[in-house]
DNA sequence: TGGGTTATGTTTACGTCATACACTGTTACG
DNA sequence: CGTAACAGTGTATGACGTAAACATAACCCA
């Protein structure tokens, strides 16, 4: 029973992917992040060289490209754990080994699509609006990319190896500050702070994001995180927290209003508004002391 | 051959872990992050509800703080892929399956082992300080506790159910902004830009202490992310970054200097601490102008 | 035009993982 | 002492990544 027509596609799956409903299983990251010195660079090589041309057998069937295509759409579908060799494969058409031609490993390929799914950089924002404009620009559009392909955010933050495309936002960044005259070391630690702050703040709507990707509404989701908090309401040990629950505000929300007590709570887009505003006074204030 | 003394542990791997040398396997978080409404409430039930206690059958051997210590210590001594069912159980010296005997599931496990793990927040410094001192000091613990555990880096950053610990983090740097005078509004945006910051600039300083836990020498380390970035110096596409690099500065450098140009590249330690300053800067100036 | 060569996709198999199920033996209450 | 509830085990299952062997297809040179 082996290998009968070979080389033609198996069109297994019936066309699209298979959409891997079967929920969650794992509760974590799996790691398998290299970090040895020679995996960072090994990693990093796949994300840069170009594949070998060969002349001698069969034409491939398929691209990196298409490939990295594939795990994206799957992906988008699902989450992170739905990415697996099969589904990409299925999502193609094909066996889940041929992959294994285009990328040596399941790693390398997540890489790619990492790096392809982050896509370009926001365009600057038309005229010279000041630096503080275009890096506002420039946080809005990451937290939407993020927000967008929430899988990229299930990705552990740890240095991950850094493709063309990552180049391009680091790249884009450092252009809106170019005429501010920082330092070379002051421009990377704005970038730091910047993409920091972007970063690790947008956890709460990027889970927004997700669940209502899968149908959950937005009130729904609020209902469940604050519920999750409103714990902490009553125990003596937290009584900060507490407070600020009961007092009507300081819960997380959706763009709707939240089942707790009266005031005005900021909805997300509020806070982070908020958060960066401070970043960029931060940065603002550094600038006008030098 | 069906279950023969039975109740009696195994003492199987000869009771260290089997360390699960395996290397990586996978390059990404595998998600299965639960984020449909009822699965977040779901699983913080399990963090805060107290196993019922039993009186008909035999003694359980273990608790789940057992449990939750063994998976600790498995995750310590590799990563978050080492954490597996089977190295937990062998760690004790039981089967698998005996731990859902404790835990439901592996997602069960490993959110009170990432809740347990986070530790208690630091005491207060000393007499009042005033806020910023405090926030600074809290911020360097959140980091060095990140540090000492990699591997709760390595979990996607999407919100995870909040256990007694992660409330305890919370509610200690609420504390060191509780006498300035802030809404309850801005105080968990304060909250929510500080956090946001330590965690998601501290990827680098991260990648490098598993790196070193590893054996590699920061040397090599910066070395092959270094090389990795480099890949931008001449690439006509990334103008600024290719400045930065051959500038001499701006290079990710562990707490030596890194084999670049000339110039005094900051270690990371002193980045954080710089982006930090800033952060403070931008709360400091909303405080005054209210 | 026809072998040799080499790359392509498939099949099969293996090891690891989480975990369902059935089982044996244990404990303590009635 | 019986019996019901529970502990830990063995085995099995299905998903996953991927190694190895294979059958085919395209190209090269003769």
């Amino acid at each position: 029973m082996a290998g009968r027509p070979a080389a033609k596609p198996r069109k297994s799956g019936g066309g699209k992917a298979t959409k891997q409903t079967k929920a969650e299983s794992l509760p974590a990251a799996s790691s398998g992040v290299a970090f040895d010195s020679a995996d960072i660079a090994r990693r990093s090589e796949l994300l840069w060289e170009a594949p070998a041309k060969p002349t001698r057998g069969p034409k491939a069937a398929l691209t990196r490209e298409d490939v990295v295509a594939a795990a994206i759409r799957v992906a988008d579908a699902g989450d992170l754990a739905a990415l697996t060799m099969h589904a990409v494969a299925s999502e193609l058409g094909y066996t889940p080994m041929a992959l294994y031609r285009y990328f040596p490993n399941k790693e390398a390929l997540v890489d790619a699509a990492v790096d392809a799914a982050l896509g370009r950089p926001p365009a600057r924002p038309g005229p010279h609006e000041g630096w503080r404009a275009e890096i506002r620009h420039w946080a809005y559009a990451k937290r939407a990319m993020l927000c967008a392909r929430p899988w990229l955010a299930e990705l552990p933050f740890v240095a991950a190896p850094h493709g063309p495309n990552w180049l391009s936002w680091h790249e884009a960044f450092l252009r809106t500050i170019a005429h501010t005259g920082l330092s070379p070391e002051d421009m990377m630690d704005v970038l730091s702070v910047v993409h920091g702050y972007v970063h690790g703040s947008s956890d709460t709507i990027i889970s927004l994001a997700r669940a209502t990707a899968r149908g959950v509404t937005p009130e729904q989701w609020a209902q469940a995180v604050g519920a999750d908090l409103c714990r902490a309401i009553n125990d003596p040990r937290y009584p900060m927290l507490s407070g600020i629950l009961t007092s009507g505000s300081g819960g997380i929300t959706p763009d709707s209003p939240l089942p707790t007590k009266q005031g005005k709570p900021r909805t997300m887009d509020e806070s982070f508004d908020w958060g960066l505003e401070r970043v960029l006074d931060g940065i603002a204030l550094y600038l006008e002391r030098k």
